[in-house]
DNA sequence: CGAATCCATCAACTTCCACTGATCAACGAG
DNA sequence: CTCGTTGATCAGTGGAAGTTGATGGATTCG
């Protein structure tokens, strides 16, 4: 699946365009770093990005259709989570990106990872 | 810099969200696929990925807006190569969105990767 | 039940993107 | 010098994406 082995791999071009296209604001990204530290309630995410409600909704739903976080109901509140793997699939696009076909550049962007 | 050292970091998410729009889409994916391969003039992405030319210029020109590439005159062609450093950071920002606070969390993504 | 909270959804509007076709500057070849 | 090639840039256009404010369904609490 999604390890640092950058196997050759033709990408869905199209796929991950939609994917990175779900990062590319700075809302999501705040969302996104807040759920790091683990599940909220919309509710929550509101008070602390300090964005209207159906703004924030527009920029869940927009992550949950890339597949970026899934949502839970319970009550009164939705809550949402993270899906690491998707994030994972992502990072390995780039690093194939970088790479394609020249294995010693892909140990440079890699760093000291993978050594 | 980016490392796979993934400290705390708060990130510019402005900034991040702006280079990951550079990513979003699927001929700019293609150009940096084909940039992975070594520098290519415009002519030659012309060719490969069959797109006109006001159009590669235009997302020539977001790439590099991005940093994501440079380019280089020579006689009548321009040659655009890879920024391998740029996608290094990008790299990073997904692997901090996912962990921010859990170190758990960040090997997980990882993978078998930094052991 | 009635009031309040949480959140998704909708319509209306604005802003931003991507694409096309045209033009133009730079360069090299004949 | 003239012509063909390379590629940047520009104006115009259609459509997608983001924002706001309002509405309504679901749920909880008094």
């Amino acid at each position: 699946m999604h390890s640092c082995g950058v196997t050759n791999t033709a990408i869905d071009l199209t796929r991950a365009a939609r994917r990175f296209h779900a990062l590319s604001d700075a809302t999501r990204l705040g969302i996104l770093q807040m759920l790091g530290d683990g599940e909220r309630c919309v509710c929550d995410l509101q008070g602390d990005l300090d964005a209207a409600q159906s703004r924030l909704s527009f920029h869940l739903m927009a992550l949950k259709d890339a597949g970026l976080v899934t949502d839970r109901k319970e009550a009164r509140w939705s809550y949402y989570t993270l899906m690491p793997d998707t994030l994972g699939e992502m990072h390995d696009v780039i690093l194939v990106l970088g790479t394609e076909q020249s294995k010693g550049r892909r140990l440079k962007i890699l760093g000291r990872c993978c050594g």
